[in-house]
DNA sequence: TAAGTGTAATAGCTCGGATAGTACAGCTAA
DNA sequence: TTAGCTGTACTATCCGAGCTATTACACTTA
């Protein structure tokens, strides 16, 4: 039940994070077709937020088709393929890789740098 | 000389924008050892700009020894070695893809993702 | 009925980023 | 020497995104 951790500190906003954090529960399959999110408040209490950010959160997840809410009941998981859940993480690391071709740097030195990050990640 | 070209409404700020432009232009060759910087008054009117952020931007170049500047002379690029250089833009892809492989996508997509994008940019 | 749910609305705070303006000192070419 | 360029420093101000605080309403379920 620890499931969102938050880095207040990061850049990237509060809302963001725990929309990512959501889709990554789903490709990893700890969220399921209609489990129940957590509650707007518990979510808010459990990493110290404000409702209204839980709110947004929640609100951009369910314009996206991931999540469902229903008023007085709660909000849950909704029906998604994997690949389009997938797509709303990986636009960030297009963004990110094609600033770095654009750059000039070579795919071969993206694709060592995936490699090497992934076996640094397999042995945490 | 059409050099650095912004975007004001990109969720980054302009004087990192800046700061990676120089290094993409360093990495293409476009920019060499010794070469003079714009000026910070010409760049800011170049690209509708406040000087301060551009000072801001240079400031940082030279943090990092990336350009030196010279009371009175002006700002010019450093001797630096290229893949020293190169890993300031790296930075910001490693985080992308660690994001991605931590929230559990696969590094072969990931690859393929970087293949696609090549073939892409090759084209344009 | 009570306690939980999502939702809405308003007001305010904070901080990074950017602007505006002025000023000073160093360099260089006319 | 002077005029015009350079970087640099400083202060004051504005702006908007993000987040908070608070209250309220309607719905659902035990």
């Amino acid at each position: 039940m620890v499931f969102f951790e938050i880095d207040l500190k990061s850049r990237t906003p509060i809302y963001e994070q725990i929309y990512k954090k959501t889709v990554e529960l789903i490709i990893k399959g700890e969220l399921k077709e209609n489990d129940q999110m957590p509650s707007v408040r518990a979510l808010s209490a459990e990493i110290s937020v404000n409702p209204n950010t839980i709110t947004k959160a929640y609100a951009l997840l369910e314009k996206d088709g991931i999540i469902y809410s229903l008023s007085g009941r709660g909000s849950f998981v909704a029906k998604v393929e994997l690949e389009k859940v997938a797509d709303f993480l990986l636009a960030d690391f297009d963004r990110c890789a094609l600033d770095a071709l654009e750059s000039g740097i070579s795919p071969s030195i993206l694709v060592d740098r995936i490699n090497t990050l992934s076996k640094k990640t397999d042995i945490t």
